[in-house]
RNA sequence: GCGCCCAUAGCUCAGCUGGAUAGAGCGCUUGGCUUCGAACCAAGAGGUCGUGAGUUCGAAUCUUACUGGGCGUACCA
């Protein structure tokens, strides 16, 4: 028969291999969609999710109800069948009931036996199935937006902790990642800020006709220096045609290698990237690439000229573009400008170029940028224009990833009390605060020396910020209200941050008492609620790489630590004189805990030992 | 003008392929600590899912028109 065949099959594919653990979901499905093809209905009808009524099942399949629709037959009939077919598959132990509810919903509850089975092979081997190989493409990550000269604010904030979380997230299923910061390091912003220097100190070494010498190896500026000169520079040319004139000349002496201003540049790149390292360090965030503009300046011209000579770039009103065509033929897209009339090239220019480094030479599969969502018309010339001239072949992803703005609570763009932009240090601090101020008035951590509170202050600080942003969908604004952010109670970082330590301190406890810690054998009662949570990381972690939804992480770590909070109150744990029982719900703290700090860990938030 | 996005409880937001009674947090009302950290938990009130029409057995979700808002629209990034 075809069914049994389609039974192996299913079998054959568990979702626990080489001990590593895999998406429930799918595995149901698998069974299902075996079902369903052997009553001869599209295999994919047999999809099966997490239940929206907890009260009826824990899983649910609603492929008859679509099945109907095509066969023209009783929904509930065709579930008869499916639900036959599956009682009989080699799977019917790990169901405990199958039912049809409403007009042809299964129901699905899982049995105990598999419901401890599975988890006891998480806790032995604590390893996530990684995505399957055909899956597991080179991807680059594009994120935080860095720019020479200018200090990060808080415009930074969603680029750095979206990108850095999808750089471990990738990471952590397998994928080969490479990340890059792309420096804003080259064009005529650099070119302004040597015209400033030559304007406020032209008694330097670099403006002197006649110097021999090497340069000097300390830079002539700080970090504070060049954050303050960049506005002046800027405006300066804004408003005044002879300064431009002389930043223009300032940026071909940097183009041409001029060594006056290479070496004043560099100091420029070194003092800057100094001071951002130490910006992203302080949220915990590397990049495995600090390359910038300069570095694929050289090779512009080359791949300007193949696109000219294969008709790909044409000048139009004096500028070179490459006209770009929508595959769908409905709208009109403007030309990706490559080189302005006045010869200088733009943003389109380097990401052509850089795109091709990428490509060519560290041979990337999948590029994400993770910019803000203004820039979307950019994202999709840029694309449309790398498909059309061939850079960028269809086995090559490219993806925008898009951000909205972070919003004060008068909706506008977030900015200090002053009006002016907060950076991103400053914010750092104030989440700091913010978290110290909250465990002074809950007299949290009194006892504890004063290092240690200001580490956890710290640590607070940090899972409140990142939380709050990336609590919410990417795609839309968002209202940043730290005081909120912050708090204890409700969907925070620091409530779920809470329920991880609560767990440290059990299990530290249990070890002083020498408390086993072992298999999860039994369920009583509440804690299979927290069970079945701890089922779902799998599918979590799978759909928010395939849908780029962070915000899926912090909802299952709030969903954890609310059913471990339940489970805890309603167990007494320490206490429960059946030693089994206690070992088995010590190994589900710690199975809990484990789960916890993976997807913390995932959003770049680490877990203190107390607070 | 054209294009993209958004509109869900008093507030801030979820809502996975079109599915059952539209969810959560905050705030509000009420209840639970001699026991592992009550920084917690439980219960309740609160909704014409912006408006109208359409497709469907079934629409917050798809189509369409409209209203209101955000953003972008060739030489900035």
């Amino acid at each position: 028969m075809v069914g049994s065949e389609n039974n192996q099959l299913a079998s054959k594919t568990p979702f626990v291999s080489n001990n590593a653990f895999g998406s429930v979901s799918d595995m149901l499905t698998r069974i299902f969609a075996a079902a369903f093809s052997e009553m001869g209905i599209a295999s994919e009808l047999g999809k099966v999710v997490i239940s929206e009524r907890r009260d009826l099942s824990n899983y649910q399949c609603n492929g008859a109800l679509a099945a109907a629709r095509e066969l023209k037959q009783n929904p509930r009939q065709i579930a008869e069948k499916i639900i036959d077919l599956v009682r009989k598959s080699q799977e019917r132990e790990i169901f405990s009931t199958l039912s049809i509810d409403g007009p042809g919903f299964i129901n699905i509850k899982l049995s105990d036996k598999f419901l401890i089975r599975t988890l006891r092979s998480l806790q032995q081997n604590k390893i996530i199935a990684p995505l399957p190989a055909n899956e597991l493409k080179h991807t680059m990550v594009d994120f935080g937006g860095a720019n020479i000269a200018k200090p990060m604010h808080v415009g930074h904030l969603r680029t750095t902790l979206l990108g850095d979380c999808l750089q471990r997230l990738c990471r952590f299923l397998g994928l080969k990642v490479t990340s890059d910061t792309h420096l804003g390091d080259w064009g005529t912003q650099m070119g302004m800020l040597i015209a400033e220097m030559r304007h406020k100190f032209p008694e330097l070494p670099y403006f002197k006709s006649d110097f021999n010498g090497p340069y000097p190896t300390e830079s002539p500026v700080t970090i504070e220096d060049l954050e303050a000169l960049y506005p002046q520079a800027s405006k300066r040319c804004q408003s005044d045609k002879e300064s431009m004139a002389q930043a223009l000349y300032e940026t071909t002496q940097l183009q041409n290698g001029v060594p006056y201003a290479r070496a004043l540049w560099q100091h420029f790149v070194n003092v800057s990237i100094k001071a951002l390292k130490e910006d992203f360090a302080a949220l915990g965030v590397y990049f495995d690439l600090w390359k910038g503009e300069s570095d694929i300046h050289d090779r512009i011209p080359a791949i300007l000229e193949r696109l000219k000579k294969e008709g790909h770039a044409v000048t139009s009103n004096g500028a070179l573009v490459i006209p770009l065509q929508d595959p769908t033929g409905k709208e009109e897209i403007p030309p990706l400008l490559l080189v302005k009339s006045d010869g200088a090239y733009l943003y389109g220019t380097t990401d052509v170029a850089t795109l091709e480094e990428r490509l060519e030479d560290l041979h990337v599969e999948q590029l994400w940028h993770v910019v803000d969502k203004r820039q979307s018309l950019h994202f999709k010339q840029f694309f449309l224009a790398a498909r059309q001239i061939g850079m960028a072949g269809p086995n090559i992803q490219l993806e925008h990833i898009a951000f909205g703005t972070v919003n004060g609570p008068d909706r506008k763009p977030f900015k200090t009390r002053t009006g002016g932009v907060m950076k991103l240090k400053e914010l750092i601090h104030q989440a700091t605060d913010e978290a110290r101020k909250r465990l002074a008035e809950m007299r949290a951590a009194a006892d504890y020396d004063a290092a240690e509170r200001e580490e956890i202050a710290k640590a607070v600080g940090i899972a409140a910020l990142k939380y709050g942003d990336l609590m919410h969908d990417h795609n839309t604004d968002y209202v940043f209200d730290l005081e909120k952010f912050s708090r204890f109670e409700g969907r925070t970082g620091p409530y779920v941050l809470y329920a991880a330590v609560r767990i440290k301190a059990i299990l530290r406890k249990a070890k002083e008492q020498s408390l086993a810690v072992g298999p999860i054998t039994t369920i009583t009662g509440i804690e299979r609620e927290l069970m079945l949570e701890l089922l779902r990381l799998p599918d979590i972690l799978y759909s928010t790489y395939h849908k780029r939804m962070p915000n899926y992480l912090c909802d299952y770590a709030y969903d954890l630590a609310y059913n471990f909070n339940r489970f805890y109150l309603e167990c007494h744990i320490l206490s429960e004189k059946d030693e089994d029982l206690r070992s088995s719900w010590l190994g589900l703290c710690d199975l809990c805990l484990f789960e916890l700090e993976t997807v913390l860990s995932l959003l770049g938030i680490d877990v203190p030992e107390r607070m």
